[in-house]
DNA sequence: TTGAAAGCGCTAACAT
DNA sequence: ATGTTAGCGCTTTCAA
């Protein structure tokens, strides 16, 4: 900038009044100085800018588990969506289920001076945060809430889908009913599998825990899991899968076994209506959460002081076929 | 810091030695540093820090169409993953095909001062991007090239691929074979109707305009081109498909009227395989153009200066059942 | 309409 | 082992 200005022969402060576009400069000035802009290549340097302006960076950080899981893909793209409308831009990590990794990137967020966060949670105690949230670090957390601290957070309703589509898979006189979930210590996974049982125990049947399968995090994991149920000597009839990679893994598996099972899965995906049993499943719109989530912090940044809020999106069952699968 | 400073009754100077860990301070004088820093929340200034040091911000840029379509959430994740083991953050947005945000995106990214910069094309123009260059901004294009400049890309063998999935439907006996794909202006359509064209006219045939249907940018659109070649007084027997979202509508415009097809898609997608007939696809690896891409751009950080490079990544065929129905 | 000077929060270079 | 000074590139404030 100070190239620019000896170029155009003018101040510092001219130039700076041109390239922001804060009028009170003379066209003929102003032209020079754009063709001083224009021959030295300049661009003006936003790190600076903030760093004077005291206002923080005009920057969201985002940090989920994975990108490439179209779940967090579909949150993403919502999250920058919305960001970008209120002139943000958006700097994402994915923190793959580990604490430690989330909380560095949460660290190298902060002193990026991101003006607020957009968590998916991984990490079981967010105390950490509070240093921040003191110093006016807007948080908002997605599909699970944070540990140890209150904060705005949207969740779907887990224990209420789950419910429906266990108490579905009964109404089609299934007894046994499998459940194949994610780690125990995710929160989703444990408000699913609680659903779950809340509706085995409404329907006097109760949970037999050879039937509960947590812990596959991803598909060939829930694949292995399903393939296990199936080979049980009183096997399942009916499958209950915890989220999308779950589905997919039992659906492998109850391919490859080539048994006639109901499943019932959480999150819907794409395709699920062309395979050969079109998959039921519990919907909800992973884009909805991500713009609400968007949406509540650009609130916050814009001041809004009221208590922390917690949102619970609806969640809602298709019936496609799998889940209509009756026992023998 | 200043105030960190002062709570600990030491100079800036020490507080910055303990905040980066420079030695060279007692361990006494340290403690009572990182008390005052506890005590105060204080979070070290990476702008502040940036700009002092001249070095840039440790932080790629990444201009994508649509992190929600898997194949960019998967380089996207590749991108994210080699940046990260580099120290590197990634700041993605998404051009949704449109020249003009594609080019906003990009000088928004220069002025957070990026230090590199990796783009999936949307324009046909990147002169813009020059002066940008000459300042020393690195940058790799990637699917597609960029347009009157000349910088590193990696591409996949457009051509070789849709001429092998053509090929192949032609091996099986077809003649009759429509294309669909993306907008005409998009590099990778072009080139794998090239491939396409090239097979057809080798084998005797040519091209019939009336089965080539381009512009389908969406599975909607694709699912109501496939469905108007269908629709024709002397359909195709087979069909090839241009990316992940042309053969999802293709299949669902099969589906829909229930007619026999081949058909072989570019892209692989999950759930190809299980589908009532498992689908044929051209496959690549998503996951390694970011890589490479990734790789490649932190050798020119590093101060490779070679000559721009031209990478095209291998392309494999997958027979799974729907590229071996042979036309009755 | 234009410019000069001070300072955002930090670190490099040089004291002490 | 610790402190002082200057300055990164910009904007704010005040003056001309």
């Amino acid at each position: 900038m100070r190239d620019v200005a000896q170029a155009a022969a003018v101040s510092l402060k001219t130039v700076s009044r041109v390239v922001n576009d804060e009028g009170g400069v003379r066209e003929e000035t102003a032209a020079r100085v754009h063709q001083a802009i224009a021959a030295l290549g300049f661009r003006r340097n936003d790190m600076a800018r903030v760093l004077r302006q005291g206002r923080s960076s005009r920057t969201l950080g985002l940090v989920i588990e994975d990108v490439a899981n179209p779940f967090y893909s579909a949150i993403s793209r919502a999250v920058e969506e919305a960001a970008r409308s209120k002139g943000y831009l958006v700097i994402a990590g994915s923190s793959d289920e580990d604490p430690e990794r989330e909380r560095d990137l949460i660290r190298t967020l902060c002193e990026r001076r991101v003006e607020g966060l957009l968590i998916v949670p991984a990490g079981i105690d967010h105390r950490f945060l509070l240093p921040d949230l003191h110093m006016g670090m807007a948080v908002v957390f997605m599909d699970r809430p944070p540990g140890n601290i209150e904060a705005d957070t949207i969740l779907i309703d887990n224990v209420g889908g789950a419910r429906q589509a266990t108490q579905h898979l009964l109404d089609q006189g299934h007894r046994r009913i499998g459940m194949v979930g994610d780690l125990p210590h995710i929160f989703t996974a444990v408000e699913r599998c609680e659903g779950y049982a809340e509706a085995m125990k409404a329907a006097g049947i109760g949970v037999d825990e050879l039937l509960v399968r947590l812990g596959a995090h991803d598909v060939e994991a829930a694949e292995q899991a399903t393939s296990e149920l199936l080979a049980l000597p009183d096997p399942p009839t009916a499958i209950f899968a915890g989220n999308n990679r779950n589905t997919i893994g039992a659906l492998r598996a109850t391919r490859a076994a080539g048994t006639r099972v109901a499943l019932v899965g959480f999150d819907d995906f794409e395709l699920a209506d062309l395979l050969s049993t079109p998959v039921s499943v519990v919907t909800h719109s992973p884009a909805d959460m991500g713009r609400q989530a968007a949406q509540l912090l650009c609130q916050r940044l814009a001041g809004d002081k009221a208590p922390p809020r917690r949102v619970r999106l609806p969640v809602e069952l298709v019936r496609r076929g799998s889940g209509e699968v009756v026992p023998l």
